[in-house]
Formats: C-alpha cells, structure tokens, sequence
DNA sequence: TATGAATGAGAGTTCATTCAT
DNA sequence: CATGAATGAACTCTCATTCAT
C-alpha cells in the first residue's frame, strides 16, 4: 500500500519534471501530465494542492539530482582545483539539462514570497562547499583571508549564471568552446580566492 | 502619421513593461495591456504579432534602461574601482526594480531558441564595459594577462546573478546588509581581476 | 449596434431562465445557456460578471413578468374581493410555472447575504398592493384598523407559500380541486381583513 | 451489529445535517460529510444510494425536531392564543436555525418530483395542530364555521412564510422589531380563526 | 461491514486572437 | 488605422461514485 501511494507520488513528479523541462511550466496543463504519469485527472490532486504546489517538490528534485552528483564526482582526497572544476563541470552539465527548471526555481513561483525555503534547501549544497573550502584554507591552498560563509555563495552563484546564460544565449562570442569557457571560469573564480 | 503611430506603440510597451513588472508575464493579459495604454483590444495587433512578440521589445526597453544608468552614475575619469562600484549599484537596483522583466527575459521564452538576439541586446553593454576595462589596463588597475572580452562576460554575469539571489533569498545568511554583501562582491570580483 | 448588444444579453437572460426552470440552478451549466442562446461560451462572461450575477437579473425578470400580469388582470374598478382573486390567480399560475426559479430567489444565493435588494425588488409589487387596500379601505371595504404596510407582506407571503406548497406537493390532502384551494385561501384572508 | 449499523448511519445523518446547514446542500461535499462523521468514503455508499438521497432523511430529520420541541413548548391545557403563540415562536426559531434546510427541502431536490413523501412527513404536524383546533372549536373559541383541516394547512404556511421571509430580509419595513411581527402575525391568524 | 485511493467527467472561467465595422 | 464585441479552445480544479482490499 506505502508502496504503490509512492508509485504514483514518483510518476506524477517525474512527468511533471519532464514536461515542464520541454515545455516550461506555463505552459504545462496538468492534463499533460496525467497522461504521461497514467494517472486520472484526480489523482494529480491527491498528491499535490496545486499545480503551484508542484514547484517546491520539483525544486527539491533538482538539488537532490545535483546533490548526488556532486558526491558521485568530487572525492575529498583532490585539489581545491579539481573539486572547482569538478563542480564547474556538474553545474554546467546540469544546467543545460535542466534550463527550463532552473528558470522556476528562480521565478519566484517556488515559494510565493517566502523565500526563507530557498536558502534552507540550498543549504545542504552550501554546507557541502563549506566544508572544501574550509579544507582547501587549511592546507594553505586559498588565501588565509578568504570569507568562507560569504565565497561559497558567490562562487555557487558565478558558475551557476555564467552556466545559465552561456546555455541561453548557445554561445559567447570570442570564445571558441565551452571547454575553454569553462576554464576562464575556473581561473576567475581561482584568482579571487588565492 | 508616423508620430501617431509612434505614440500607440509607445504607449502599448510602457504599459506592458509596468503591468508585466507588477503581475509577471503569465499573469499579464492583452486586455491589462490594452486598458493601460487606453487603445483598443484589436489595436494591440496592429503593433505586435502576438502577445510574445512583446518580450524582445520589452528586454531591449530594460537594456535601454540599464544603458542610460550607468552612462549616468559613470565617468571616465573615475578609478576603475569607483566604476566597479558604480556597476553594482546599478545592477543591484535595476534587479530590485525589474525582477519580472528580468524573470522574462531569461526565461527562455524571449526569443524562442534563437538566442542570438539575447547576445545581440548586450553587445552595447558589454562594448560599453570592455572600454572602461581596457582603460583600466592601459593605466595598469588591473593585471596585463586580463581576457578582457571574457571578463567582461563573467563580471555582469556574476553581479546580476548576486542581486538576483539576493533580492529573491531577501538575505543571505551571515551577511549583515545589502552594503555589506556589495563590499564583498566588489572585493571577489577585485581580486579576480589584479 | 446597441440593438445588436442588447440582443445577445436577452437571449442569455431568456435561455438562463428557462433552463433553469427546467433543471434548477446548481443544474445547469454556463454551457447549458450558452448553447440554447446561440452564443459563444465566452460571450456569456461579457454580459455577466460570473454564473451568480445572473440571480439578480433572473429575479428581476420574473418580478417583471409578475407585474405585467397583475397590471393586465387587476383593473381600479374592481371590488377588493375580485382583485384579491385575481391576485391569487396571478400569483398560482406563476409559481407554477416559475417554481425552480422562485426557489432560487429565496435560496439566498440572489444576493449573497445583503437582502436589502429583494426587498427593494419587491417594492413596486408591495406599493402596488398597498394601493389597492389603501381605496378598499377608503371604501370601507375592510377594517379601518388594518395596519396596511404590515397585511401586505403577510398577504403576499400567505398566497405565495400556499400556492408554493400547493405545487410542490401537487395535491393537498382533503381539498378537492385547485379551485376550492383558492377560494378557502381567499376566505382565510378576507376574514383577517374584514 | 445492529447497532452499530445505526451508529455510523446517525453519524453520517447527524454529520450531513451541520454541514448542509452552514453550507448549503450543493456546496457540502459527500468528503465533508464523511469526515466530520469519522467514516470512510466509501461508508458512506452503505447507508445512501447517493448524495440526494440524503435529503428526504434530512428532511424528515427536521420534522423530529419540530415535533419534540412543539411537544415541548404547547400544553394541552393552553388557550388557543398561547398556543399560536407557541407555534409562532417555535417556528421562528427553527427558521431561523435551519434556513439551509428549509431551502434544500422546499427546493425539488427532496424527492425527484413525487412529492407525496412531503405531505405524508408533514401529517404528524397537521395532526398534532387539528388536534388543537378541534378543542379550540369544541371550546369555542374559534368560529364554528372554520375549516379545520384546510386551516391548519393554510397557517402552518404562513407562519413558515413569514418567519422565511423575514429572516431572509432581515427586515420588514415598517414592522419595529421581529417581536412586533410575530404579534402581528398572531393577529392577522387571529382575526381569520374567529 | 468498512475502507479510502482512484477515477474521469464536467464545472466555471480566462484570454489570445479575429474580423466586421 | 482603429475599434471592441465575439469567439471557443484550453485551463485548473472539484467531487460523486466505484472497487479492490
């Protein structure tokens, strides 16, 4: 019985995911999702308040998908310089998958105006940078200075916009790949720290 | 004529861009549209194709915007510091001001897929950036080995996106105050560049 | 043109009102009317605020029909006692006919919950009366201690319920016929007249 | 076991009831109901065909409590002034208590269009007054001539009538107070008794 | 007997767009 | 050019009812 409420739970999320990831989340109907999930019409409601109501599960999804991503590829044993360019990797492969989600997510729609929820989700994410950093100062690879609680947001911030909007706008002119892209990234961000 | 007609399109944008503003563009309907500009419903289509049609306008309206501040705030003769600072201001109270235009144009839906547009729109500010840069340079404020065309890129990004995060988040943790949180951005971005 | 606006507005009213009466009010649907008025689904919302805001206009239009009818059956010449009959006349055939919609007047949806209106609605029917027993009194054709304002309402209340009763209970026990009903109800008020 | 059959049966009767009351019929919900009953959904099917179904048990739910609360109020011993009076009072109250349902059970709905049931539920009532009013004429205290079983009909309506029509107004123009009206009432009764 | 998750038809309403004037 | 009444498809959401357990 838990098991088949989660079945539907976890269909009706991962249609709507989907869906919106293509089509945006305006122009996503409930109907559409149903129909991919195989559920009634009804049932969307049962799980979920609102079509809005949606906005803050799929917000989760995506941290979580982000969050064991970022486990899967950064080991504690490397460099500050591979775990940045680790993450930079991840952002950006993420970013370009999941564009349209990233958009809700900032919209505004996520929590109404209560955006407390925000910062609590990406706290993990936060705590988890934290704790690289705090490692890369210890071992004198970042500058003694450096405001930790403060570097991680704008870091986490630079790499996830220039990811945005190079997916955005498909190409920055002058520079020849997203390789190359992504390494100037890296060096800014290196450059600040050291 | 030509003024006349001038005059319906103008009126048909400003309203757009303030109901847009105030209620997102989902929540915009032609008919607020109309209503504002005080012209008819059909006369709406005489200017724009579709209700879509309005977001290139209206983004380039907010560049026009954005251009006209800071050509305001900044002067030639100032450090490249001041400029910096100047920049984040800017930045900082149009994000504030504009978050639903901002929202919309980086939504996706600006330009369908073809974003050449979207790089198109910022060329004048970045041009615009690039020659205080390039002035910084020469006068050695900043280090030799600065990709200037790069730079430029991944400076706007990270302010915006910073103003963005912030005025939505409404505060991040462990910093004091808006003036404290542009200090620290001024400073990473410094860093980055001497 | 004004002909033209006006005509889509009547045949809304005139297909909301018979179908309702056909089906009741919860019953039937924007669809329903729409249909039966040969307009289009939205069309209905350009003349009606939303499905509620038909009640009032509903209401009135029987209040109206009502009228018409006393004004060609009741003539000044008349004695009370004829005009009393005629009064019960009018006043069974349109409850009979108008039953679903004299329900819903009553139900309280006509005006949410400020019934300043149905009185107001009343009025002209009220005055209307109070005229007639006003010359019946003159004419000492009633009590000179009939307390006029007052008899009126009960009047009204008293045929309208007992003609209500009579159709919603299609028969009632131990009188005859539709006729002898009538003259009983007419005895009942001539008695607390005279 | 037959107990509890009449257990959950009086929950879910008790339950549709309150709600129907405050709410109205159409806007009570079969999940309204089930929960304030603390039964399942499906429960509800054991004990009624279907939502309308509810109604002539409601209905004859009503009667009951009109009933004990006559019983209640009129002694036999009583003249027949106090008694009217009682009857008014009583009638009042219920009104005024349960507007809601006074509405569902006038309004069709009751019973599909066999209205028989409704005559036979009120026979109780009508008994119990002609009761009354045979030892009213037995006593002479009212005219010898009166019909008695149509009587009772007529002033069981207008009593109803008036106590409806009065607090779906709130106010009758004219009339101080509703203690006025209801010695009003009593007089007009009066007058068509003796 | 009792449950409550699941259903799906259908409700009221909105709104981008059209077109006769 | 300008109008604005008219359109009708599409939307979100509700709810009486069913049925496997």
């Amino acid at each position: 019985m838990r098991v088949k409420k989660q079945e539907k739970y976890d269909a009706i999320l991962e249609a709507a995911f989907h869906i919106i990831e293509e089509k945006g989340f305006e122009n996503t109907s409930i109907s559409d999702i149903v129909k991919r999930a195989n559920v009634a019409q009804g049932t969307f409601y049962l799980y979920f308040k609102s079509k809005n109501d949606l906005v803050p599960a799929i917000a989760e999804e995506l941290l979580t998908i982000t969050n064991d991503m970022l486990t899967d590829y950064v080991r504690d044993s490397m460099s500050i310089d591979e775990k940045l360019k680790k993450m930079i990797d991840v952002t950006f492969e993420n970013t370009k998958k999941y564009k349209a989600i990233i958009a809700l997510c900032y919209s505004g729609q996520a929590y109404g105006h209560s955006f407390g929820k925000w910062e609590e989700m990406y706290t993990p994410y936060y705590n988890w940078m934290e704790k690289h950093l705090l490692q890369a100062k210890e071992q004198n690879e970042i500058a003694q200075d450096t405001k930790i609680e403060f570097s991680v947001r704008i870091i986490i911030n630079t790499i996830e916009q220039t990811a945005d909007r190079m997916y955005l706008t498909n190409s920055i002119t002058g520079v020849d790949s997203h390789e190359d892209l992504k390494k100037e990234l890296f060096n800014f961000i290196k450059r600040a720290l050291v």
